[in-house]
DNA sequence: GAAATTAGATACACGACTGTAGCTTACGAG
DNA sequence: CTCGTAAGCTACAGTCGTGTATCTAATTTC
């Protein structure tokens, strides 16, 4: 009931920090539309004078946030694994989506308005720039060794697994849970690979 | 400089459409978040007064518009062609995604404020509320007649279509194209149906 | 410790959107 | 033709976000 006497007053990182969190955790709340000065201020105790001193506007805040998120961590494709690789890519990547940063950019990248800088900045250093990152470096990988038909590996066959954990946390607003990642990969991935697709299917 | 002599004044329904056409276009431009009395009755060339007689707020005249959309087109199986009745059953889905409805639900669905009351009423009217409404129509059909393994038609494999669609579509913007379309049934549907998987593969 | 920074607290005029109220006038019904 | 309904037009006070301008006081630096 009273930390009001080691009220210190925050300087440069950790002020910056702060605020980095407040415009996140903002924009997921309230979307890019209704994301001002005044709400990341609100959120981040600090007042608006402040933030205008190094900011023009909400979106440059946010940007800068982006810029200074931790990249990605990469998937690496450890045993002779496939599935299992497969699987922890997916859950690579529903631990990022649910993540402050994950949830912001999911916001912006569908917010109607934001699209043209935003994307942009974001495909340059949130995602590694490279192509796909989480299933496709895993794909890649067993590709190179012959684990499957390295024709099989498709722009489309590498977005399948993406594209439905997307889909899923639209759908539900919820992450799948390891279970549904696994009929992912079993039902919709490895398939498309030709692997495992008409003998030991879920041993039914 | 003169369609001002035919000035007439509207009314009942040929307002109330005008409105409607109003807030889809407004709010697949602007954004959930943007959306406002004045920006929809600016679009609909109506004061804010004649919104106010009837909703009493934005989101109002967005799910009222919503009601009143037509439902999207079911796709009909016809021919024994499961491939053809997939591509077109996408096709569908990509046309109705561009309408103003289509674009209309992109950004409700995925607006982190509108989600809770819009999503229910999105989902009983807009979309027939059956289950999945495109690709899983036309695979029920063709499951229910034996050509492929009826086991197979699990919810993800369901949700394949329509899942590479919309990244696609969140990727680039834009829509995708036939060829896409076909890619998609050919390299991801059909394997995981455990049909042309293995053999009859791009003529490679 | 003194000086330079810079966060923190106001305050302000401006603009946009909100609801509401009131009038005027086109339109449709009888 | 007359009348009732409802569209179209202001106008207005209230709220919220915007930028900017001061002023203060806490922290760092030397």
């Amino acid at each position: 009931m009273d930390d009001q006497g080691p009220r210190t007053r925050r300087r440069g990182a950790e002020l910056i920090n702060a605020i980095h969190n407040a415009v996140l955790e903002e924009v997921a709340e309230v979307g890019v539309g209704r994301l001002t000065m005044d709400g990341i201020g609100r959120r981040a105790a600090t007042p608006r004078t402040t933030l205008y001193r190094r900011w023009s506007d909400p979106t440059e805040v946010l940007l800068d946030a982006l810029l200074h998120t931790h990249p990605m961590e990469e998937p690496t494709p450890g045993a002779d694994d496939l599935r299992g690789d497969l699987i922890r890519s997916l859950r690579l990547m529903v631990e990022w989506a649910v993540s402050p940063a994950g949830r912001a950019v999911a916001v912006i990248l569908t917010d109607p308005q934001a699209a043209p800088q935003m994307s942009q900045a974001l495909a340059e250093r949130v995602f590694a720039k490279r192509g796909g990152t989480f299933t496709s470096t895993v794909l890649r990988h067993y590709a190179e060794r012959g684990r499957f038909p390295a024709e099989r590996l498709t722009p489309v066959v590498a977005d399948i697994g993406e594209a439905l954990v997307t889909k899923r946390m639209i759908d539900t607003g919820t992450p799948p849970t390891d279970a549904e990642l696994e009929a992912i990969v079993d039902q919709a991935i490895l398939p498309a690979l030709g692997l495992g697709a008409g003998e030991s299917f879920m041993g039914g």
